[in-house]
DNA sequence: AGTCTATGACACAATAGTGTTTCATAGATT
DNA sequence: AATCTATGAAACACTATTGTGTCATAGACT
């Protein structure tokens, strides 16, 4: 497979992208369904992807891959604390079906170290913003930092709901979740 | 099948019981996997259950059952608002695993009218009490209703995920819960 | 003790999905 | 224009799972 072929390229992104939408509805999609999604034959798929369980690692390492490139910037910026954790959730607001996909396939993904790898990556790095808003002052130490951690990672999973429910665009979507995450939605 | 056959009873309660956990912890397991741990013959599972459908259907509503059993005492008390909605908090968070398998089921039971009946009255009642709660003044109108019902489910289902993984007990859970929702992580 | 019935083991058909192979063809490269 | 190659269609073997049927047996009810 020449992977510089015109060709080849169209059909490996049709597949990716169908991959993911299709399997975003239905976890247990079969590979016929991604295939026709795709608008390519089912041959083509096994051509570039040996077997179902490929075809999901790289849709995670494709999703992995985008949020990190989210979160890239604001490590650049050395963004601390609180301030950190509000532009990433401003920034991730937008992968909101990634984060859909990825925990809806967990059970199949985490068996690859190198997708864990990445994630338990992600979890530090929050973990550790967690703790510089802790020593700034911007976050209580009433609870402890994998509560807090959870607690973001929960929201922005509901965030991601509604807004691809369409109940809620991503803009709102982002400030709310600062705002609820940081002062609750007590009056 | 004659109901009151204490080993018809026996066989169906240890079917239902190991459906939940099995399914639990992967939900694509086959009927062999759920009658094995539930010490049962596959055939017997057949025998109470018509087709992999009905007993998802039937977890699913057991499920929901138990959810309304822990919230009717709330409703009883005439309790409103803030009070009642915290009070939910600790009365669901037992029943952690009985959300995380509706959730990762979610897909299968939604085609049943049976089951979003109940989810979504369960859903309204909800609504209402967050309603009461923007009246009386202890929940801030800043956000719409549908985003703090959503933020109240994602909540839930964040501390049933510490709870299972045993990071955390289920007192505490509910008293951080209740903390954060309304209160948020700031300091 | 005698009858009823739920059960388990086994065999079975039917289905659905996975993964491979072959071959003619349309599109890309030179 | 000639060559190379990715594709779609079809046929294929293989596996796992679903769902049904039979029958002897152990447990429950009278």
């Amino acid at each position: 497979m020449k992977s510089s072929d015109p060709r080849a390229n169209r059909s490996r992104q049709a597949l990716l992208a169908a991959g993911i939408e299709t399997l975003l509805l239905n976890p247990n999609a079969s590979l016929s369904e991604i295939a026709a999604h795709a608008e390519v034959g089912r041959t083509t798929l096994y051509r570039h992807f040996k077997t179902r369980e490929q075809l999901i690692q790289e849709l995670a390492l494709e999703s992995l891959a985008l949020t990190n490139a989210a979160i890239e910037p604001i490590i650049k910026q050395e963004l601390k604390g609180r301030e950190a954790i509000e532009s990433m959730l401003h920034a991730l607001m937008p992968l909101a079906d990634r984060f859909h996909f990825l925990l809806s396939l967990w059970n199949i993904a985490e068996d690859d170290p190198e997708v864990t790898n990445i994630y338990n990556r992600q979890l530090e790095y929050l973990s550790l913003l967690v703790e510089q808003g802790k020593q700034e002052g911007s976050i209580t130490r009433e609870m402890t930092t994998t509560w807090c951690v959870t607690m973001i990672d929960c929201l922005i999973y509901g965030c991601a709901s509604l807004v691809r429910s369409g109940e809620c665009d991503v803009q709102t979507a982002s400030t709310s979740a600062v705002k609820t995450l940081f002062g609750g939605i007590g009056a």
